[in-house]
DNA sequence: TATTTTACTTACCAAAAGGTAACAGGTATA
DNA sequence: TATACCTGTTACCTTTTGGTAAGTAAAATA
């Protein structure tokens, strides 16, 4: 990396980017994600945190985390029926990123949002 | 932060990434912002960097990237009009998110969408 | 005068994403 | 038998996003 050219490195970390995109594409699978992020969740669990989606959009985008290996999904043979959500290593691993997407959407909120200067210290 | 419930906190991340998605949403803004974290370019050579951009997409975004004041357009007035785009203070301050997006994006790949483990060393 | 360069804009269309509302299927409880 | 709980599904529609192709404007160059 520290030999290529630097029009090389952009090309390389817009592909790179682009695999990151695909992933984490559209309104609810980084609220799903971050949903996990603090335990195990069932169906309405998750819908509980993530007060307005819809449980189209929650089944259709759990689904899609599964296909892309980011969740696991477990099913519980019990008397009402239960299902249970858990991030894989691969969703672990997105740990950092997240992090800083959230700082970053602090500081933007502080920033350009409102001017508010509560709420600045750093999560976790 | 420290002293609130694990739903407040929840809660509250919830709402950060979306300040962040609404303004990092689509498929060419983060393009876009990689491309000028390599230097400020005019409009020709972020169309070069991004191969595939139309024209109107690439005008339609660095609007949008400038109304969230991320970027900044500095129009020159010489012979052929020259206009060049740079990332402002809140564009460069969203640099560690960026690449743990790239880490994350190269270790997706390496671990899905193909086992080489070549390319595998840091960015930068 | 005609062409080139740069930085866009416009009109039109297609596809993807998302929303709403109603329903389903299996089990358990009243 | 009827109702509620849980985890979804389905049909239908609207909105948003993105793509294509052509055009525009202003100045410089051939």
């Amino acid at each position: 990396m520290t030999k290529m050219k630097n029009d090389k490195v952009c090309q390389y970390k817009l592909m790179a980017s682009r695999d990151a995109l695909t992933v984490i594409q559209g309104k609810w699978r980084i609220p799903i994600i971050i949903s996990l992020t603090h335990g195990n969740k069932r169906f309405g669990d998750i819908q509980k945190d993530i007060e307005d989606i819809s449980p189209k959009m929650l089944s259709q985008e759990l689904k899609a985390l599964e296909e892309s290996k980011i969740i696991s999904r477990k099913l519980y043979d019990s008397m009402p029926i239960m299902v249970e959500y858990s991030l894989t290593p691969l969703g672990i691993s997105m740990q950092k990123l997240l992090d800083e997407l959230l700082k970053w959407g602090i500081h933007f909120r502080n920033e350009i949002v409102g001017k508010k200067k509560t709420l600045k210290r750093q999560l976790n």
